[in-house]
DNA sequence: CGTGCTTTTGAAAATCATCAAGTATAGTGG
DNA sequence: CCACTATACTTGATGATTTTCAAAAGCACG
């Protein structure tokens, strides 16, 4: 199977920008409809198989990515090989924060991963023409700074009980705001594309815990696994308590 | 003692920003100084005593902060009361992050603090005007959230040990930048001026454990003491590498 | 329907937290 | 200036959550 397809928009014909999907959701919404001819110029689509690293922590930050479909993880190593996640992000997120040009965090597919791949100069001179973009990036910089700050907190402070049931309501908040209502009963299907270890390397704990964790939270009828995937939260309410550290 | 002096920097005559030490460290600094005279009228400046707080968690964000002397902590809490602080901030640094108008931590000062304060709506008319304004945010918004990411790493993965050391090592960094240069030997003087309670909800650790930690590096010749809002780096490469996990 | 990898489960060990004194420090009033 | 009190920090003993080590069970792939 090819990976990590190339493919130069502009060359295929069709304005990608303008069917994108994740455009409302991403940065790309500040650019009037008008204008997207010169932003798909910039975009570089890639395709990239689950596992595949896209950006490596310390290389020069060539590259803005903006995620169209699928989800990745970023994260940060030490030099013994331990592991920390520092966030998965999905459809309409962006991607690329470098301090003094050189990138924080490596950057990996979860699942099957679709990213725009923008020039940083380039971009850098669209946000000149297009102050909106600039304050949208402001924006999402300040809301990723919000999310990185509820994590210092759960890093910090959580235990593992209260971490799991963070990041099941979290994803649940995530998927829920775009598809299913609460569902019939209060019951909210949550997928879970990453794996046991990605959600220990995420919530800095070990993947045991975080099986044990889960297991419990089942045995107490808080969720269901109807499969490695998926989690089905049945009493939502009940782990955002848990997840607050009141329960 | 008058806490929280206000003082609207227009009628106190003099432009504040023109002579401000902080400004070349912060996004002030791209305000030309031929239009500093704007940015002063939009200043208010305070002064914070030791404990007092200037932001609520949940608070409707109706100002940014530029901290011009002392230190702040941000801070978030769980309702049971465990704390977590998530920054400590110092001259030149941005204060005021907020998601949907909210601000997502609190903030107190640590020592004596000065800080100018701007209304939201004031900078950000002020931001149209002078792109650079903005252009230097973004950037500040970037670097903060590539500290925030080193903290998450530090507090998922890395022993009380390794955190302590990483967290001197840091310290030394921020002081060393502007002030002493290594000194004789390799000794780094490194200002505590936080309580050992701050450092440890900081840390994600105990008091305890903060106090045991800073024992043992003493008793190894890696750190001295001279006194509780001090310490002494004696061997600040072999601390880096304790950070890092090498040692 | 194996084979290999991921996940789950179990037992032992370790780090860090909690509980409980003791010691230093700072601030106050005599 | 010194004693006194309150607060902050340090040190010690115990305990609990989580990690580590080890093996069994489950799933996915060929």
């Amino acid at each position: 199977m090819v990976a990590s397809l190339y493919r130069l928009h502009p060359a295929l014909g069709a304005e990608p920008c303008v069917s994108c999907d994740a455009r409302p959701l991403s940065v790309c919404g500040a650019i009037a409809p008008r204008d997207l001819q010169r932003l798909a110029e910039l975009a570089v689509v890639r395709v990239l198989d689950p596992g595949q690293g896209f950006v490596a922590e310390g290389d020069p930050a060539e590259h803005f990515f903006n995620i169209t479909g699928g989800m990745a993880k970023l994260f940060k190593l030490l030099p013994d090989g331990r592991r920390q996640i520092t966030g998965f992000a999905s459809e309409g997120q962006f991607l690329g924060i470098a301090a003094d040009g050189v990138h924080v965090c490596s950057a990996e597919a979860v699942d099957r991963l679709h990213l725009c791949q923008f020039s940083r100069p380039k971009l850098r001179r669209l946000m000149e023409d297009f102050p909106a973009l600039e304050k949208r990036l402001l924006d999402a910089a300040w809301s990723e700074l919000g999310a990185a700050q509820e994590q210092i907190l759960l890093l910090g402070r959580k235990t593992a009980r209260e971490r799991l049931a963070s990041f099941l309501v979290a994803l649940g908040r995530r998927s829920g705001c775009a598809s299913r209502p609460p569902a019939p009963d209060g019951t909210l299907r949550v997928a879970l594309p990453m794996s046991r270890q990605d959600i220990a390397d995420y919530l800095g704990l070990t993947i045991e815990t975080v099986s044990r964790t889960l297991t419990r939270l089942r045995q107490e009828g808080l969720i269901t696994v109807p499969d490695l995937s998926a989690v089905l939260l049945r009493e939502p309410a009940r782990l955002r308590r848990i997840a607050e550290g009141l329960a």
